[in-house]
DNA sequence: GCATTCTGCGTATGGCATACGCTGTACTGC
DNA sequence: GCAGTACAGCGTATGCCATACGCAGAATGC
């Protein structure tokens, strides 16, 4: 069913620590722990724009060049970066906790980490996960759905669907914070503004949805509004319950048939 | 409401045909309309990556430093290509089309827009829609969501989660057949070629989520296995249909309770 | 002790976005 | 019809960037 020898790319071999020194030459003078921190050490101080090889090379210091015997490119270094800025998903919690509860705190988790690490948003994803710690990730995800009566091509949608909405998310609430911090506003006057704008847009022409919508929004826009952090949190958790209710009715139909 | 002058970014008053020729001062040489569509023939040609300001301008027979004159940045430059790619929403199919397939059809046609121009999904989001096309399709989206019984903050945060998914949808899937288009691979060998890299990966440690996953796929995975083709329709149709399942159980609970 | 093989890295190439300031132009107010 | 003014196009220059190539020296196997 597998070979013994897939080939991997050599930086994701390097990063599970499968390759043996190959005797011959002389020692490295770095890990690869030590490069992929530095990234993550710049990454942290001045964004992923500042991430230059050289940038990097400064930090550790050695030469530019000296990198290229770690990573094969710099995508390479970013996606290792990310990986490693993951961390540990959440541990599980007990078999009894249910499907629901379980992957909704590994949503949450998932966009916590983007919260807690900006960078990785704009760090452009080449495929399906093979660092250590992404792989760690994916099976938290399936194990919450185990048990369900979804197949395997389900449950791996579903936690992709899950995932990617909470990359969505976090995308979207970092770019607006940042936003505001470029202006000095805080990011409900970025939200105001916003509507705006989208007001002067409209003003002429046929937009019928959006005006209802922007009414609605200035009659009853301050009945619900609560602190900018419970708004965020209302949001989040709105369409996060939308998809576990639509996973939740699969398997509720799943469960009743079979 | 609505001041009369929210201040707009220069460029999208632009590419709105607001803003009044400013009498003083020589011709401009270009419209806006030339620029950005010079910019979508490159990213068309070659990727985004090709597009710089200076192989623009060279598209334009003008120097480099002349596309500043229309653009405050580059930045603003790729969000106006991106608006303007995107191109129609889908036509509204009448008032008794339910919500369900007017935003099955409005998510579908997102994400066949992305195929379509692919180096979209490159073009880095830094906020809520303000271009013509981009209001246009939230005009759209909304509309598809009215009389639902959802309020405003409902019907916006399921169209963006819609939207969301799509886009996230169609970059996965066009990152996979480029991947597999670089080193000659169908999309499906490289679907292949993934799980095989993952069971050598986890054939140590605890994995028994991803074991069990790789063990279903290996027996059954051929039975479900049509065309490239529909796989990937039925995939995309999956969590799409979870999606619309999550807002429909909103909605019939309004409408039970309202 | 020699061949081999790998490491670190100096150098060089060919890009890139964009700040600055100049020249000529088309209009406004007189 | 003319002076003043504000703007268009753009030449030049700065300071980045990733990375190809090849060399010198280090560590090992034999």
């Amino acid at each position: 069913m597998s070979d013994p020898d897939v080939d991997l790319p050599e930086s994701v071999e390097l990063a599970w620590g499968l390759r043996e020194r190959p005797g011959k030459g002389p020692r490295r003078s770095l890990t690869m722990e030590q490069v992929v921190t530095a990234g993550i050490r710049v990454a942290e101080a001045d964004g992923l724009p500042a991430v230059s090889m050289s940038r990097v090379a400064g930090e550790l210091g050695v030469a530019t060049m000296s990198l290229y015997r770690y990573v094969s490119a710099k995508s390479d270094l970013l996606e290792l970066m990310a990986d490693a800025a993951s961390g540990d998903p959440p541990a599980p919690r007990g078999p009894d906790e249910g499907w629901r509860p379980a992957l909704a705190r590994w949503a949450r988790a998932n966009m916590v980490a983007i919260h807690r690490h900006p960078w990785i948003r704009q760090v452009p994803v080449s495929g399906p996960p093979l660092g250590p710690n992404g792989v760690r990730w994916m099976e938290q995800g399936l194990a919450a759905l185990r048990g369900t009566g979804l197949n395997a091509a389900e449950r791996l949608s579903a936690i992709m669907l899950v995932n990617g909405y909470a990359r969505y998310w976090a995308t979207l609430t970092v770019d607006m914070t940042e936003a505001a911090a470029r202006r000095q506003l805080s990011p409900d006057d970025v939200g105001v503004h916003y509507w705006q704008q989208l007001a002067r847009l409209t003003r002429h022409g046929p937009y019928p949805a959006i005006r209802e919508l922007l009414a609605e929004e200035a009659d009853g826009g301050a009945e619900t509004a609560g602190g900018e952090e419970e708004e965020f949190e209302a949001e989040w958790r709105f369409s996060l319950d939308r998809i576990l209710d639509g996973i939740e009715v699969l398997i509720r139909s799943r469960t009743a048939a079979g």
